[in-house]
DNA sequence: GTCGGGTTGACAATGATTCTCATTCTCAGT
DNA sequence: ACTGAGAATGAGAATCATTGTCAACCCGAC
């Protein structure tokens, strides 16, 4: 840890970079097992631990989003600059990305009424489709 | 199903009861393990496999609200008439239940407009609390 | 009392995630 | 370039929540 180096910054590695690649140029959620695989597919070799090492690694330093699926399985997706919230369906999975300015306000003034500091939250909608509601 | 049940509804158990029992009372979220612990430490001698398929049915019904720890384990609480979130201390665990009407109303416009119906939502604030914060 | 269908409990099976540990690799200093 | 120190990796075992299986059971209906 000279100077380049963020402190407790993680070190780059082509395992860690094929991770991240995995997860870039794809809008859905990625599991954990399905980075795996699409890794191995290519050749890559690279662990199923190191995967989840990687994936644990970048959601500790914001660079990718963390929620779970309803089986509780989690899934990835590299983080965008501007926080977002999903809308997934519960039939097909499909998501929608949803920017919420007005949850973002309430939920930090909330938070801060209670004393509440260095926040992060979650929110996330499920429903069905206009696809998928078929009645 | 003869009259006072509703079809395909859940038929009325002391096992069931027991589980709902767990819940009630308690203002936090409990752990199908939790549950199923705390019955087994009143001799109720409920099956793990039980809590889970009555916790499921709740679930399926209404009754109880389900969401996940940060660890991936499913939580359960008996659901109040009023929908609420909970901020949460990532250091000590305190829970406060807050309304947010505005959420609400943000998220079904939201989901609306992207043609999807039959929601749900969860949101979730973790943060510091102000006990906890010591710099 | 008997029948039938939902319910239960013990245990196996599944599947995601984490742990372990010996090997390998990176980085910084020489 | 070479080396040493420490982090990172990969393979598989271990863990743990959750679900499936199935025979025994209970409650209400006839």
């Amino acid at each position: 840890m000279t100077s380049t180096e963020q402190p407790g910054g993680p070190r780059p590695t082509p395992q860690r970079q094929a991770v991240l690649d995995a997860l870039t140029g794809v809008e859905d959620f990625r599991s954990a097992q399905e980075v795996h695989e699409l890794l191995a597919g290519e050749g890559s070799g690279v662990g199923l631990a190191t995967v989840y090492r990687a994936l644990a690694l970048y959601a500790d330093h914001g660079l990718v989003d963390v929620l779970r699926r309803e089986d509780g399985e989690a899934i990835y997706r590299r983080c965008s600059d501007t926080h977002h919230h999903h809308l997934v369906c519960r039939s097909c999975g499909a998501t929608v990305e949803v920017e919420g300015p007005a949850v973002e306000k309430w939920t930090s003034a909330i938070a801060t009424e209670h004393g509440f500091s260095d926040l992060s939250h979650t929110l996330e909608i499920v429903g069905t489709c206009a696809d998928c509601r078929t009645d």
